[in-house]
Order: structure tokens, then sequence, then C-alpha cells
DNA sequence: ACCTGAACACCGTTCAAGT
DNA sequence: ACCTGAACACCGTTCAAGT
């Protein structure tokens, strides 16, 4: 048996190391060409290798693209993550006002990723998606409901089931996300400040909803 | 010139009509076969056309997916209305709970036409929706926000900017809507009991929040 | 074990040609 | 004016064959 140890120019990827590669090749035409051109043949190609070889390391593109969607999954997160990051600690309100700024300048700023991973591309119609997808979503979901909870806790919020408060909550960010990338909303579409006063007031309005009433 | 009155056999549409059978015929192919079945050539076979007919009638597949979601969105609008009209007059907040679980019933019931019209093949990505599907979109919002205008007169809801309480209602309903036709809401998916119990744990969550403080 | 190249069925789009 | 059929470039997927 030999190991092959030196790579030919075209290589860009180190032995064993295909399945990521192609993950990054795919976030890669994500960014610079938007969901219509992410293919299995483009990513394998940039990739450098075949466009038959990356069904060594993913059974078919609905695989490959919950790979990727994945890997966008938790620069979510971690986007989410610095945004709250900012803010003064025992202040579960403002946590929770930055983590929705999060979420929405999240998609403006990254489309392409953003409808990725919440897109029917990742698994087929009327499946679940994957495991590792499913658990990306189930932390970044944590990172919510953990503020959630704080906040009832410290007795910001309105006393009751954090899990009702925190999908209300996530369903308030990705619904205005989604409108907003969907060109839904033709006035923050490419509007920064429109946009960031547009979360801002349904963030508002989502805290005096949620406050604890004194 | 001639007119020609006899139909062969094969022929679905009446003449002149080809391109209300072609979205017909891209309506059946997403209840059938979802998203994925939905093309410009299955259309063009199902209305009984060669290939290359429906460019005669929309510049490319992105204008024929517009029309199609533009129907989708009108049916959803319909299904709202009747929704609503199963309650009693001068009840904004009931109303207003009544439009809600139209709009995720009819998300959980027509997962490929909810797609579809909120999804990025009706056009090119970075481009705004074409105007007859924005006017579908602006005729259903005009039903949520006219109720919410509504309750805000009657002093039902917390005075405030009727746009700014309409969006957030939309975004929190069409947010639940993606989230449990995207199956990131696993509990939900495909038990519809759970569906609407969310739902109006939500929706009373939303109405908790913009009740007038008595 | 991992990858290649040819092959297949499908797709969106264009265009000369037919009526 | 409206549609057809061939053609092109692309796609996902499979499979025998190579190392």
């Amino acid at each position: 048996m030999s190991i092959r140890v030196n790579r030919k120019p075209g290589d860009v990827y180190q032995h064993g190391d295909l399945r990521r590669a192609l993950v990054k090749a795919g976030l890669k035409l994500l960014s610079e060409s938007g969901e219509a051109g992410l293919s299995l043949r483009a990513a394998a190609e940039l990739a450098g290798v075949s466009h038959a070889a990356p069904y060594r390391h993913f059974r078919d593109k609905h695989a490959l693209v919950a790979a990727i969607a994945e890997e966008g999954f938790r620069l979510l997160t971690q986007h989410m993550r610095e945004a709250a990051a900012a803010c003064a600690p025992g202040d579960p309100l403002g946590r929770l006002r930055a983590l929705a700024h999060g979420y929405v300048s999240f998609a403006v700023r990254h489309p392409a990723y953003f409808r990725t991973i919440f897109g029917g591309a990742v698994c087929p119609e009327g499946e679940t998606p994957p495991a590792g997808l499913r658990e990306a979503g189930a932390e970044a979901y944590r990172v919510l409901r953990d503020t959630v909870a704080e906040g009832i806790a410290a007795g910001a919020l309105r006393p009751g089931d954090a899990d009702q408060l925190s999908l209300a909550a996530w369903s308030l960010v990705h619904g205005l996300g989604m409108l907003i990338v969907e060109g839904q909303l033709p006035d923050t579409r490419s509007h920064p400040a429109r946009v960031k006063a547009v979360t801002d007031g349904m963030v508002t309005l989502l805290e005096v909803g949620l406050r604890r009433v004194r």
C-alpha cells in the first residue's frame, strides 16, 4: 500500500478531507452565486475532483446540502452569540433584543445561507432534516431559550412556559427574516437602516408583550 | 384566417388559454409532486403542448412560477377570509385569531403552495417578485391590517401603529408556518392537533401582548 | 478505500422552421 | 400569432473500471 504524499497543483484539499472541502466549496458557491449556483458538480469541480467523487461522502445532493446548511446554522448561532456578548450580563431583555437583531441581520447579510438552512433542498420533501442539521438547530434554539428562561427567572419577563415564549420569539424573528429575504417587504430589501428600524420596532413590541407587568 | 374549433383528444386547454392551463398544471404538479416536481417541461406536457410553447406566454421559468405563486397566494387569502368569516362580527380579537389559524393551517395543508409562494424560484435571486405576485401579497396583508386597525379603533388592541402591529402579527404566523413546513419543529410535523395547540398558544401570547391594558 | 469517465434521464433555454 | 422539433449546456445519479 502506498500513501500519496505529493498532491498535484490542482488539488485543493488534503487527503481524507474531501467531505470538508465539498462543504467549504458549497458555502463559497452560495456566497458568490446564491442558491441557484449550488450544484453537486460545481462543488466537486471547486474541490478539484470529478463530479462522481462526492458520492463517496454523501448519499445524494440532499445530504451535501444538509451538511452545508448545518455549517451555515452554526455560523448563524455564532452570529447570535456575538451579538448577545456585546450586551451587559444580567440584562436578559437587552440580550433578547440583541439575539433578535443578530438573527435578522444574519438573514439580511447572508441571504443564501439563510435560505439554504431553512430551505427544502436539505432533505426530500415531507421528510425530517437529518440529525446533524437538527442538532445545529437545537443548539441555536438553546441560546434563545436560555435567555428567555433567565428573563423569567429574573422577573423581567412575564411568568410562563419558557418553550412557548421562545418559540414565539423565534417565529417572530424567523418570519421577519424570511419576509425580508424573499422580497415580500420591498421597503426593507437592501435598506439596512430600514431593516434595523423594523426589527427594533418589532422587538420592542415583543418586549412590551412579554415584559412582566409591574 | 381560420379559427380552429375542433381540438384533438389530447388537448386539455381552450384556444388562447394556454397561459391559464400552464398555471393550473403547475398547481397540480405542486400538489401531487411537491416543488421538486414543478418543471416547465412537465407543466407543458400536462397542458398538452411542446416544452417550448410556454415561452410564448412566460419569459422564463421564474415568470411561470410567479404566476403559479400568485394563484396560490390568492388561495391563501381566500383561506384566511373563510376562517375569519366563521367569526362573530365586531370581535376583532377573535377575527385576528381566526386569521392566524387560517394562515398556519394553509401552510400545513398546502406546504408546496406555501413554499412556492414565499420561495426563491419566483424571481432571480436579489430581485423583487413581479408586480402581480406583490399585489396578491398586498391583498392578503390588507385583510390582516384591516382587522388590526379595527381592533385598535374598537379599543380592543393597544393603541399603536397599525402597520407595525400587522407586520409583527404576519411575521409571527409566517415564521411559525415556515418552521413547521420546513421540519424545524419535529413535534408538529404531521400532528395537526399539536399544530393547532402551538398556534393557539402563540396567538394567545400575541393577544396578551397586543391587548389594551385595562 | 477512493476516485474517474462514460452513460442515462432529466432540465431550462434558444432558434429555425412550420401553420 | 402561435406552436413544434432539434439542439445546446447544464444537472443528479449510476456503474464499470482504474489505482
